[in-house]
RNA sequence: GCGAGCGUAGCCAAGUGGUUAAGGCAGUGGAUUGUGGUUCCACCAUCGGGGGUUCGAUUCCCCUCGUUCGCC
């Protein structure tokens, strides 16, 4: 099987950036090639919620990011099956990955026991006891059928002591085994995920380890979950280096302009957030590396585009001024009009970067990302 | 013209003779990182006007203006 996995797989590198660890990178998968470094918009059918698939599509979103949890809630993963796999159920032509669900039980579950065996919690939609395990995850990814599925990991909370973190890490490990022996499509790519917290020395021997397993990719979790946003960088920087070079590395979670642009300097391929999706539902643009909340007195009678160099359907058509009266008047075209935007403008930012890692230009256009700290 | 009632923020609307006058909507800012889905947080009034009573009135009394209902 790893001859097949591999070759369905297949991470090629194009060029590596010479100041840093940047690199440009082709991730093929069973749907279709994912050029990297590239922004993957969080999620579809249950999530990306205001747009179609041709708009989708047209924002430049290659791969994008489906949700096991919920799709396991709602419609539960048989009918997905039965609809023929994720894929044609939602009409995403191109590759998709899903979530293991580990991180949902980290962010949104109020009772929760975590044993060895896998978590069960209560639902915060009816009340209903969940369980999910390693082998749960991955019969449910697996009856999902994205092209990439997600170890099931724990996922500690910031802050947690180094006992209780390297305890999760651990366990993260023992249950990647479980994911592994569970999994049973070879047209789906399991990747493992390096957890550790903050603490650089856990993070760095979860990766080694994880090394070992000859995965087809590899995740970096267990950021963004509170922590201030320079440890995210120190945390991909002292990781990052140690994950394979012939394999997409993933930064899960992330994020924000900053925060892609070190991860990138720091050799990291794919990253998904749903900043510009959230964002947009609460009536904030992306445009030139700032957020504009578009329903503050200053659009009201702004009757430019949001972002004049930008290529994006919102932006060749509509007015801030416009955008501002749907959101005040609250009309459902707002959310479309912003995530459109939102998903555009974060891609095409990955985009640029990887045409300046093509023409050696990475980190003079990029210096201001570069620099440590400002907005 | 007579009788009764009501005037608290842009709107709706509690409330009390005593240091900071509920709440909602709207408004103005802010937040949001492997999606709990019109979310969360903060700010935003001296009580129609004038004069009395009182140590003290948005609250009680008088006048006035506005308004609503009924009668003529």
């Amino acid at each position: 099987m790893g001859d097949v996995l591999s070759d369905r797989f297949r991470f090629e590198c194009h060029k590596h950036c010479s100041a840093t660890q940047a690199r440009v990178g082709t991730f093929y998968t069973p749907h279709g090639p994912v050029e990297t470094p590239r922004f993957m918009p969080v999620g579809t059918l249950a999530n990306v919620k205001t747009l179609t698939p041709d708009q989708l599509q047209a924002t430049g979103a290659q791969m994008v990011l489906a949700n096991t949890y919920h799709l396991h809630l709602q419609p539960g993963e048989d009918i997905v099956a039965r609809a023929g796999g994720l894929h044609r159920f939602m009409q995403w032509p191109g590759p998709i990955l899903t979530d293991s669900g580990g991180f949902q039980v980290f962010s949104l579950s109020e009772i929760r026991s975590i044993e060895e065996s896998g978590v069960s919690f209560r639902s915060p939609r009816d009340g209903q006891i969940i369980h999910l395990s390693p082998e749960i995850a991955i019969r449910i990814q697996n009856a999902l059928g994205a092209d990439v599925i997600m170890a099931f990991d724990e996922c500690p909370p910031y802050p947690a002591t180094r006992e209780a973190v390297a305890l999760a890490t651990d366990r993260t490990h023992r249950w990647l085994e479980r994911c592994i022996q569970a999994h049973q499509r070879s047209d789906q790519a399991l990747f493992g995920i390096v957890q550790g917290g903050t603490y650089l020395d856990l993070r760095q021997a979860a990766a080694r380890l994880l090394v070992d397993f000859d995965l087809p990719g590899y995740a970096i979790g267990g950021v963004s979950v509170g922590e201030p946003p320079a440890l995210i960088e120190e945390i991909v920087r002292a990781t990052t280096p140690l994950l394979p070079q012939d394999k997409p590395r993933y930064l899960m979670g992330v994020g924000t302009y900053r925060e892609m642009v070190q991860a990138i300097a720091a050799g990291i391929d794919l990253f998904d957030c749903v900043i510009p999706t959230r964002l947009a539902r609460h009536g904030n643009a992306l445009v030139q590396g700032q957020r504009w909340n578009l329903k503050n007195n200053r659009f009201r009678e702004d009757f430019t585009p949001l972002d004049p160099s930008c290529p994006c359907y919102t932006c060749r058509h509509f007015t801030r001024a416009y955008v501002s009266h749907l959101l005040r008047s609250r009309e459902l075209l707002a959310y479309t009009l912003l995530s459109i935007h939102n998903v555009t403008e974060l891609v095409r930012f990955t985009q640029r970067i990887r045409t300046a890692i093509l023409q050696d230009c990475f980190v003079s256009e990029f210096e201001q990302w570069l620099l440590p700290n400002n907005a």
